[in-house]
DNA sequence: GCATAAGTTACAGTTACAGTTACAAATAAA
DNA sequence: TTTATTTGTAACTGTAACTGTAACTTATGC
């Protein structure tokens, strides 16, 4: 797979944001501390204001906002504002093959059980806990 | 994510294989039941030969044949070998960046969590256990 | 009006996967 | 020994997704 960083990206987005409670703060400041380009952050930070985690201003001074609690935010509302896709997917075997049938049926529930296991880790983790120290540490010494 | 299709078609090649205990089976015939081409097939049996799994015959009547137990053979053993990846990438954020250096150290370690949880379910699943009921259903109705 | 900034679209570059063709090497069977 | 079969591998193509860049529109504050 090319795979997407889009997951992390905004989980640092958000917490940037969290870094600035009441701010609206530009795609542009964000984009220096992921290393990307604001159009790239603003792809994703549009998926973030659909979920309803942030709001956004355009115009002068204006910037996204973060509008949730990060205590009560999970990794895996982000994961699933931004990353919709399962993380295994089933290939296409011959429809008339009663392996194949079998295989398939089998499968998919194995992957379902194992997606459930990794999404069970994302929600017990919040903004907070992964975002906390990296506050702590970047008003220290912002970018 | 571009999905890759290879670990779902790897047990389907294994259960296929499972079918025909101790004969030599052609990637033709493994290809017609996946659903795919012959050279797709022999690219993933390369890796399952290389895992110990499977053993291959070049020549007239050659093909590829199971060398281990099924009921030892765990789902988690078939997906590292043909899918190395890890679910999460990470990005590369500012190196500079206090928080960029917090998010990547905290979301590294969920990663890891949500990874191993995945990955303790597919451990706990056979080869036996996706086969059995699929192989039964062959040996009544070949393809 | 002007500067700033979001939002969107379009395009190029990169990477990964899937499918196809081709061919050398190996092996069994005639 | 010759022939047919089959693996193993390399090369090439097409497709899809992600990233980055540029251009444009819209919205807002000064």
């Amino acid at each position: 797979m090319s795979k997407s960083t889009r997951f992390p990206v905004a989980v640092h987005i958000l917490t940037f944001l969290s870094a600035h409670p009441g701010e609206y703060v530009s795609s542009d400041a964000i984009a220096k501390s992921v290393a990307t380009n604001p159009v790239a952050v603003r792809k994703i930070l549009g998926m973030l204001v659909k979920a309803g985690f942030v709001s956004s201003l355009a115009g002068s001074r204006g910037g996204a906002k973060l509008e949730v609690d990060p205590q009560k935010l999970s990794l895996l509302d982000i994961y699933q504002a931004v990353e919709q896709r399962e993380i295994f997917q089933m290939h296409e075997p011959h429809p008339n093959c009663p392996l194949a049938k079998g295989v398939k049926t089998d499968l998919q529930q194995v992957f379902d059980l194992a997606q459930t296991a990794m999404e069970r880790q994302l929600a017990a983790q919040t903004l907070q806990d992964v975002s906390q120290k990296a506050v702590l540490d970047f008003n220290q010494a912002m970018c």
